[in-house]
DNA sequence: TTTAGGTTGACCGGTGTGGTCGAATGTCGT
DNA sequence: ACGACATTCGACCACACCGGTCAACCTAAA
């Protein structure tokens, strides 16, 4: 019991700090998650492009996995809120509901980019590193965002002929496509604004 | 001059190995690079992975980078031979067109997988670790891939009312999905025939 | 002046790196 | 049977970096 107190004082250290300095301390971190898996990741990177020394970073966090942990919870609870909380799932049109969605994305990824691309980093790994309970949070996030694409919409007014579960394969691949080349076109400029039209 | 004709030597030893020895070692070197890029690819897991000792692969090649530079040879001739010369540049109906495309490099992809996945890699590490005329070839077959892509295409027979460059991209990108999605679901299953219908 | 907490980077043992090399083992022509 | 040469191995090298520690320092309040 000692040592898990210790380690709610050690955190508190960090989420008492002024919020532009754990800003640069998480996007330092995330980046570098996001950019070599947690294995590959190192510390080292991290405190240098934070802008601060080896033993802070030991400080606020009591190790590597713990740190990584911290990212994930603070991910998920981003992508909660600047995201999933934000979608209509009342809208039964396919196209609005998807549409909708794309946008969503974009903004939130717009507001926090770093985020986003550590998320895939945690889907991937899976459960590796991470205690159960924060894999089943992650687990019914996935969830979450599942049923967001795909429950509620009104397939009776697709065209007869054509396969519903097809149709709605195709379009949503376009979006996705879309948005990705979007983003890849895009990726290095710094835009609030993006012109949304198909 | 003497330095250079000593490299000949040693690659031609390995060149002079039996098939399969060098499919062996060709693609436990292409799965290592394919999953870690240049610098963290791991000369000592290759060998563990091909079943030769360590000294091998400096015997058969001088260095990490010339076994790079190998590969990135053999797998522009692969693509350029397996995918690029198949496609039938003449055929001016754009879904025919994509159609083709992407069964083609389905078809190649189930020849050797890893020739593609390495393939993502020197494209995204670029020039660095290649010499110029090798950097150059690279970006001769993207030009090349572009052209099959994009090039000679009748637009006079899209729907007036519709840009045309937006329905071509539309179509491209349930295309890339509709392949994505099918690579992912079959990952690990060794198909040579796949349903195609879409 | 003392004290307490934020901050640093040199340092630790350990792991893995690309590459070398002496020795062991074929494989020949003679 | 012999020597010359090609092939094969993995222990070994110097080095870079790893996650984590800690004595020493700085600063500001008491």
């Amino acid at each position: 019991m000692c040592v898990k107190e210790e380690v709610d004082i050690i955190i508190a250290r960090f989420e008492s700090l002024e919020e532009s300095k754990q800003h640069t301390i998480r996007q330092a971190a995330l980046e570098e998650f996001a950019a070599h898996g947690y294995d590959k990741a190192s510390t080292n990177r991290i405190v240098k492009a934070a802008g601060i020394g080896k033993g802070m970073l030991f400080y606020y966090f009591t190790s590597k996995q713990e740190l990584y942990e911290y990212l994930v919870k603070y991910s998920l609870e981003f992508i909660q809120i600047q995201y999933l909380d934000k979608v209509d799932a009342g809208e039964p049109d396919l196209i609005e509901r998807l549409t909708q969605l794309a946008r969503l994305k974009m903004e939130a990824q717009a507001e926090n980019e770093e985020v986003f691309k550590f998320s895939a980093v945690f889907l991937q790994e899976g459960e590796t590193h991470l205690p159960k309970e924060l894999a089943a949070n992650i687990e019914n996030m996935k969830q979450a965002g599942y049923q967001l694409m795909y429950e509620g919409i009104d397939r009776s007014r697709f065209r007869k002929d054509a396969d519903p579960d097809k149709v709605f394969h195709l379009i949503r691949w376009s979006i996705d496509g879309y948005q990705q080349e979007l983003l890849a076109r895009l990726s290095g400029k710094k835009l609030a604004e993006i012109d949304f039209a198909p």
